[in-house]
DNA sequence: ATTTTATACTTAAGATATTTATGTATCATT
DNA sequence: AATGATACATAAATATCTTAAGTATAAAAT
């Protein structure tokens, strides 16, 4: 499990990227994905993820729809038009980003496996 | 520049990253460093980075030497031998992050760059 | 049968971290 | 003489996350 700190600020880019490849899906499926496709490594708190959707939908980036399985309701999110091309952004963004912090942090203990980025 | 969200909580990754490849640096000089390095894309503001500085030597893993320029005086940190050990283990962390954050958004728009990294 | 675990969403209080702004001061350049 | 660069510090406002509590259904285990 990597630090809180370490993952603050992936939160949005995460989701939005998920729901850029899923299609629909809803908060708690969200949770499981990153927790098995991180084997663990990464856990999002519900207490973190649905203030963002709220907030994601609230920026006109995501849509709900709300269906019903059984007795309970699920909440499923869709990306707007908008919303795919922040995905884009955002995933684009994150990709320069550790290429930058790679190379600053490159002089540090050189990792030969990244040493090509440069 | 990178939006201020993706560097949260790499500051402290960064800072200790930088003196273990230099023996000794003051405040401004790591602002300015990082921003050569990273060409502007990456900038720390100073009401962030002196309070991260100060804790870090509350913690223990830097120490302080001031030092006179005319009648300036410059504050020199230093890693001490857990801050050190720390900086380690940040910038490892930070790279196995980077890795599972690339496969967790690898199936969005695959990036053939970084692909063989699976 | 009943307890526990998993599913599923919400929100509030507290903690933490960053941004923005302000303040002080020296030195170099225009 | 004014501006920009150097150099540090800190407080108020803002943003974000953690922790926790609350509600409820469904499945699995005891």
């Amino acid at each position: 499990m990597y630090s809180q700190e370490l993952i603050k600020g992936t939160l949005k880019t995460i989701v939005l990227s998920l729901l850029s490849e899923h299609d629909r899906m809803y908060g708690y499926e969200i949770t499981q994905h990153v927790k098995e496709k991180t084997s663990g490594e990464i856990q999002l708190t519900e207490g973190a993820l649905y203030p963002t959707l709220h907030k994601l939908e609230a920026e006109g980036l995501l849509t709900t729809e709300k269906v019903s399985i059984g007795k309970r309701v699920r909440k499923y999110y869709r990306l707007t038009e908008n919303g795919n091309k922040q995905a884009n952004d955002r995933v684009n963004e994150f990709r320069r980003f550790t290429e930058t912090m790679n190379n600053l942090l490159n002089n540090f203990n050189p990792n030969p496996k990244l040493s090509w980025l440069n």
